[in-house]
DNA sequence: CTTTTAGATCGATGACCTTCGATATATTTA
DNA sequence: TAAATATATCGAAGGTCATCGATCTAAAAG
């Protein structure tokens, strides 16, 4: 019970399966190699937005399987999609990724 | 290219498609249930270990289960199993733990 | 209003993943 | 050696997921 850390530390007690099951759910919508590159191509674009159809050909992947991934990744949280005319431009949320983040932050207090 | 940060920033270039599916591996290990309170449960263990018989219970499944999911945190390199006797007492490992969140450090240098 | 373009949704398919009982292996104990 | 305990592996069942073509909705352009 130190707490001379700058970052609340993950595992202070067991996660609770229910807690368990929501934080896994936003950490699986990052294991996949697709939606890892979708959040790459985004941070890399031109102002930290791209539009959908701007990720197809990077990807060599089909318009509604894009659709599908960016889905996953607003649904976590990790993305947001603004409308602007006919096109949607995409941005990752920096803040979600912090807080996953911390949630993997490793037991110092605990661990060796 | 500022480089006024402690850590190296992720998203400098578009993550590459081999990368990628390496990286999304162990993330994905991270992303289910059972395996984050695998992690939650031996950080939390008395000297940061437990064996895989000790997991059992409080996880509420099969011992096969149990191992299957030991296996694929083994082979992301996020827990070791060193074999004492009869008992294999399982550890995480914190620097693993470092590893994936690094890679998901916000692109602070190009967003918003 | 019709055409064009971006995006979302639907339905199907094939792959993968979680889970378990049964079984095999390893190690200690009697 | 035989019995008991911890772990790993195998094979099967059931569910979930990634992917696509087809189709629908939304918005601009002609």
């Amino acid at each position: 019970m130190g707490m001379e850390f700058c970052c609340t530390p993950v595992f202070e007690g067991v996660i609770e399966e229910k807690d368990a099951v929501e934080t896994a759910k936003a950490i699986a919508a990052l294991g996949d190699p697709v939606r890892l590159r979708i959040v790459s191509l985004l941070a890399a674009a031109p102002g930290g937005t791209a539009c959908g159809c701007e990720l197809e050909s990077p990807l060599g992947l089909s318009q509604p399987t894009v659709s599908h991934h960016l889905k996953i990744l607003r649904e976590a949280g990790l993305v947001t999609g603004n409308r602007e005319g006919r096109w949607v431009h995409y941005r990752v949320v920096s803040q979600r990724l912090d807080e996953i983040r911390q949630v993997l932050m490793p037991p110092v207090s605990v661990g060796v």
